[in-house]
DNA sequence: CGTCAACATAGACAGGCATCGAATCAGAGG
DNA sequence: CCTCTGATTCGATGCCTGTCTATGTTGACG
């Protein structure tokens, strides 16, 4: 089959939303949409690893670049997959590698949530 | 005993903290203390009582103008809670109310965060 | 004082989640 | 074809947490 960067991950949900936190209170279901996203990042290995995929020359890294954050590499897996179904991440295998990118406009998004309007 | 406007939690920790995450990889500690901040939005019933406090009038709101988010009083009581142990509200106590109000430096702090320096 | 209303705390329970070891899948290279 | 390495998936386990009911605390008001 054509399967070649398609992602194994069943949904790429969470994607950009709401007006910034402190303009109008969130509805139930803008809430449990952002609470995805800040939840993702609630995790300090997760963290650890969003901002090494982040910070890395290019914008993107492979899996054996940022697997040194104390926990075993199922696990990174594990972490890296939740990122990526948040929509903060996305994946791609070259080769023998699978390389992890930020996803901009999402970031983008989150930091307009937290950007106060009054001065 | 003078226990006038004391915070009855113990910790009043998670300053601000840390670069933006696409400047350098977090190390672990740093990883530790902003994850605080993220998990405290991580929950769709804080980030809704979060916002309405943040988009209240007056910049504060007392529990009985935010509790109703589907979830029963000592729930309210138990998230407002949460919230400010990651130094995100602050509380005070004026007559038969309580109000509750953002700490406008993490607001910022977390902005920075998710700022990215790149165009 | 006694009572009422607003919040907070305590304790209990259920579901979620981070973690690991073992097994499996996917390419690269002999 | 075999094997080695990188990465994901699986199943199990123990802790963390969101929720409730019941109770306690604090201040206002007769």
């Amino acid at each position: 089959m054509s399967k070649l960067t398609t992602p194994p991950v069943p949904a790429p949900d969470a994607v950009p939303c709401c007006p910034p936190l402190d303009e109008r209170p969130l509805t139930a279901a803008e809430a449990e949409r952002t609470a995805v996203m800040f939840k993702a990042l609630g995790d300090p290995v997760r963290l650890r690893l969003f901002s090494a995929v982040a910070s890395h020359p290019g914008g993107e890294a492979c899996v054996c670049d940022i697997s040194d954050v104390g926990v075993s590499q199922p696990t990174v897996s594990h972490h890296l997959r939740k990122l990526r179904e948040a929509g903060l991440l996305a994946s791609e295998r070259r080769g023998t590698w699978v390389y992890y990118r930020v996803e901009p406009s999402v970031l983008a998004a989150m930091g307009r949530l937290l950007t106060t309007s009054a001065p």
